[in-house]
DNA sequence: TTTGTGATGCACT
DNA sequence: GTGCATCACAAAA
């Protein structure tokens, strides 16, 4: 993978990062769960333009956006073109899986990268990773030898543009956050 | 199985 | 001052 790979909206990135293995400093896994953010809908964080905490989404893509969720936990975004972003929401843990459970504080493995925060934690993201690069330490992202069956469905957590199926995840996957509630199989 | 709630920081209005 | 791109645990149903 380069750099072209983010040179594109978010909806296109997000459905190819799964199956894609993201490692952070020996740490991480496959991803299986993925969400695109676009400047243009409400749900954004870019959605009003460039404010000091989304600098990072206007800058270049194949870079980290971090940021702080609901006062205790961190986010991780890949940027593409500006203003659009994927957010990383499940991993399937693969390496360095006791120090994950260490960080984590928590063995049970389908909730040990399953959700945006327990991800960061787990893989000791934090704003220190803000604006870093993907395509170096302590970065490491990998795309699969063949496309992955994907699922799609409508995004969590937000109140705006909540319509919008721009969900990504590994069909069949236990590692998600949540379950995808359409009947799935979506051909990638 | 679903719903409620406390913990907690900070960007934005 | 308001409202989150959340999580974990408790309680209800």
């Amino acid at each position: 993978m380069d750099q072209q790979f983010f040179d594109r909206g978010s909806v296109d990135v997000a459905r190819d990062l799964i199956g894609a293995e993201l490692d952070v400093s020996g740490a991480g896994g496959v991803i299986v769960e993925t969400e695109a953010y676009e400047p243009d809908e409400p749900a954004s964080h870019s959605f009003r333009g460039v404010t000091q905490r989304n600098a990072v989404m206007f800058g270049p893509p194949g870079h980290a956006y971090v940021y702080r969720s609901y006062g205790i936990h961190w986010c991780l975004n890949f940027v593409c073109r500006p203003g659009s972003a994927v957010l990383i929401r499940a991993l399937q843990p693969v390496r360095g899986i006791e120090e994950m459970e260490t960080r984590r504080g928590f063995s049970d493995p389908l909730l040990l990268c399953s959700g945006p925060g327990r991800l960061c934690q787990a893989l000791g993201i934090t704003i220190e990773h803000n604006g870093l690069s993907l395509f170096a330490p302590p970065f490491e992202l990998t795309l699969p030898d063949a496309s992955p069956l994907i699922v799609t469905g409508r995004r969590i957590g937000i109140s705006q543009a909540v319509d919008l199926p721009w969900r990504f995840g590994l069909s069949g996957s236990l590692h998600i956050s949540k379950k995808f509630s359409g009947k799935g199989g979506l051909a990638p």
